[in-house]
DNA sequence: GATGAATGAGGATTCATTCAT
DNA sequence: CATGAATGAATCCTCATTCAT
């Protein structure tokens, strides 16, 4: 890579950086080019340089969110299914408190609604971590942690509704409501209640 | 009422049922007053004999959703405290249904962000949710129907997180996804899980 | 007259009412029909059965505008020059005082710019002042109170601009500067020396 | 400055060429941002990229009037008060007559009224005004040219007010009245009638 | 005469995007 | 690659005026 390349990683990094920023105070709709532009101090058509529209930002920034769950799930692999399930909603929560409140709803309103995301947005996430979360409680009932008869999409179901639900709520609460919080009163609570009577003892 | 001001009704609601019906198909965003004067051959200015601020539509719309749950719940005065929540659950999700995917969508996003939602927009409704389903659980409380001491609070909360969950992953899928089926689904099993220990034999 | 055309008469009253007590806050450009209609209780359409445009009422209201300085000038019929001028000045600034800082700013802004003015607007006002005050100089000359040489029309130029630039000044200064005290100056110091040179002694 | 700096500051100039042009001829008030773009062949978006709102231009325009009179005044240093005020009469309604009576009305319009005024609109010029002229007479008194007891802001008001005075009435005649002569016939008349008392012989 | 719903031209301003330098 | 001037479609909203009742 020569010098010339280089500068133009840097310059691509530093827009991005500067969305990232802006987001966690504005409105993705509220953001212009010019806003984006200024915070980094870089003339506006150099934006169109690197990317072709504006959503494609946000794409681009929305698409490393999660991306890494998966790969730290592999820590736990001894440990039991509840503990594994705890970690994710931890890992998950951490990551959404991570992305700040401003992120989380440009990805929500992307996510939520396919007409209006940006071409190529990933809004299949859920789908993915549908996956794998089945994922997860289909090893368990091959382990014998969990019964055969374990209605695993069921139980997935129910596991990814109650996560974007409290994103949602997060959302919502415009951030008066602690996420992490949360998450652990839920494994305790709820998590063992969904699963006790498919443990196998 | 005379016949001019009978006539001045109708084209309120003309305007109203214009933005409901375009809804169904974009974004509110995405939705110009051209649009709804268009679509129901109103002159543009008419648009605002009615409505001060394009927001004001909306709010109109968004105000009656889920008015009147409440309401219904006085059927369920004599039903034991998992019946009524089942009711709940289906109520609201109903709701949600005969709403459509794009109010939805549209409601979602204006909760989401209580600094961009319209002016008087509604964004207290989970706050109400929240009250109403926990009055439930306090009556149960009280009636012996439950232990005195369930954590009523947080049971609320991960009801409700369930419930705006659903609301989520439904706009997320497209609507490829059935929320009716999967609140029975979740009464049946989840509901019963966490309400079990906390039950009155 | 019957009933019926004293109620028109009245209707009609009010509205110029209306418009002359919003004048006293407000610009006239800024005055809408709704606000003149609203502050009168009368609707809108009523406006117009009585006048055709909207500036039509401004010329109503200024036509009567320095109206009977004329009439009242006779009262001092026995007195010398330089008291009438005195007079004169102080009526007119009585009068610019008594339609208020924003009907004179109305006033001014009309009559400054020929073409803007409504229809039928006075804009000759300061020809019938230049004429007015020329008639008393000529008088004055006649009696012999004034030399015969006196420039009568050049006097009666310097006056009334001075009396213009009064109103201008008192606009500009948004009514911080008591046009009444210095007219009182002005026949003091000003008068006096103008027309020491040409009184007859 | 590089070539497409030059360009874009004629761009500049030709928005304000066009604005000037145009106010000849038309209120500012009737001025649209289109028939200013229109006038310069220039696109509508390009007006915003040299002034943020429609009034800026005025206030770039107006700037300059009479900006320079209190330069030229070195110029009669040594001349005698009454020639000084007759010079400074005479670059004011010179300086007035240069802007023509289109922007005149403008100006008085705009410095009538200080709410309606244009953001930053220089509305204090009068204040300038009364300024600069007072200071040339207490110079004047400090010289001993005029007397001791010279009520200079007598003097300075009654000044001010003739010259405003003269600008209204010009605007009001549609040009029908040659400032530049009444300002001489001023300067001979009235103005030594009002000084000859303080003139220190 | 009075009403007020309906009209629609008109206006200021924003902003994503293009493109010549 | 970087620049930033130029573009013009799009948008919300105002308001004088008309006219059927």
């Amino acid at each position: 890579m020569n010098k010339r390349q280089e500068m133009a990683l840097k310059t691509r990094q530093k827009i991005l950086d500067a969305v990232y920023e802006l987001l966690q105070k504005n409105e993705f709709d509220e953001l212009s080019i010019d806003d984006i532009t200024n915070h980094c101090n870089v003339a506006k058509g150099t934006f169109y340089t690197y990317f072709k529209h504006k959503d494609d930002v946000v794409f681009e920034i929305c698409r490393n969110l999660f991306a890494d769950i998966e790969q730290r799930m592999n820590k736990m692999k001894n440990k039991n299914i509840v503990e594994k399930l705890a970690y994710y909603f931890d890992e998950f929560m951490k990551e959404v408190e991570r992305y700040g409140i401003n992120m989380t709803r440009v990805w929500i309103k992307g996510v939520i609604d396919p007409n209006k995301a940006p071409k190529n947005y990933d809004n299949k996430k859920w789908q993915y971590d549908y996956e794998m979360l089945k994922n997860i409680l289909d090893k368990a009932v091959k382990n014998n942690e969990l019964k055969k008869d374990t209605p695993t999409n069921l139980l997935t179901h129910l596991i990814i509704t109650q996560l974007y639900g409290m994103m949602t709520i997060w959302c919502m609460s415009d951030g008066n409501f602690e996420p992490k919080d949360w998450t652990k009163k839920f494994s305790k609570i709820q998590l063992k209640a969904i699963l006790c009577d498919f443990i196998e003892k």
